[in-house]
DNA sequence: TGCAGAAGTTACAGACCGGTAACACCCTAG
DNA sequence: CTAGGGTGTTACCGGTCTGTAACTTCTGCA
């Protein structure tokens, strides 16, 4: 499938690269090691030379992912360098493009549904890096000098979380087609007090 | 477990009702059906001479659920007959209190998240009620007499989808926690246009 | 070239899953 | 009292799951 650009790299790598993009599309419960590996190009024994358990790939995952969410945030520094606005907005712009590219959601959150019993190692790892997301948009908010930094980050995570949820639910012509829409009016609703 | 009230009904009634909350609680794929009989006091021939299958049984948990949620929409129009915008508020105090008191979310979202295949029975159903879900609320925006009563209700379905989900990944303390002062902000807003 | 470590292969263990067959039981309606 | 339908019980099928053992093959490096 994905042979071309990754079947090159080492085991380790293509087996991540595999489970992250297995877990995205048909959850964490819905694929096993051996899909993973056999996706992969690889075997059963050679993901697990590398990894504990599956417990433990799917949090290398999670964390592999949110490195990547990451460097989606850098890229509005870049872009905008000190235009905290600019960025507000860019991320506005890059939720919608994400969310119309992609119904599938959110891994973390995904994960945190699947994964109910509430002792599961990767809960706590999921809480970790969704704090993470969440103190760097209220920075950005903050910055980006509007009243109500935490309430507007706030309302946009959950503006944001909730269109990535209702996409699988309703479908893109449900109400997460209006996101832009709702997240341009509440950033201009909360700049003019 | 759940004995003294519903131990007395019909086998059939015991495993819908055993069956909703094992799923509420532990997701689809975290309960087997064997589990689900043994709690609701009986079988597995049980189940199968009156489900066709699992995902029958999903279904039928599913409309069952969005029974008990069309229950609580007519106490708001018993509570405050006419009164649509008193209504409005009824339904933000109701989500903010079961927000409170049940941290695993919405059980059509979570099985929409949970079943990622695209064709899988269940999708359907999920995909129905949401949109009546959806339909009700934007009547009942628009008798309150607010402006814009589709994007209205839209935003105000987002915020509480994404309050749900963001419950289970980051906890009750996250951006869940200002859900009432965002919904009553924005109900405010579109009033005085 | 030779060697060590990484990777592949095969087989298996033990548990759980959804679903079915065959049969015994009990309770109620006639 | 009796017949019959709903229910309970036990055993089983084939499949899938995570995880491991033992062995062979490959590969990179000195």
């Amino acid at each position: 499938m994905a042979d071309g650009t990754a079947e090159r790299a080492r085991p380790r790598d293509r087996i991540l690269e595999t489970a992250q993009d297995m877990f995205h599309k048909h959850g964490i419960k819905g694929v096993g090691v051996d899909a993973i590996t056999e996706a992969a190009g690889t075997n059963k024994m050679t993901l697990y030379r590398h990894f504990e358990s599956k417990d433990d790939l799917i949090i290398e995952c999670l964390r592999a992912t949110a490195c990547k969410g990451a460097a989606i945030w850098d890229a509005f520094e870049a872009e905008y360098p000190g235009d905290k606005l600019a960025q507000l907005h860019a991320w506005v712009r890059k939720a919608a493009d994400m969310l119309n590219a992609d119904s599938r959601g959110c891994d973390m959150a995904n994960a945190a549904i699947e994964l109910s019993e509430t002792d599961h190692p990767a809960r706590r790892v999921i809480k970790e890096l969704k704090e993470a997301q969440r103190d760097r948009l209220v920075s950005l908010c903050r910055d980006a000098g509007v009243g109500q930094a935490e309430l507007l980050a706030d309302t946009l995570s959950l503006l944001l979380e909730g269109a990535r949820v209702s996409m699988q639910s309703v479908g893109a012509e449900g109400p997460s087609a209006q996101f832009v829409r709702m997240a341009e009016g509440l950033i201009a609703s909360f700049r003019v007090r």
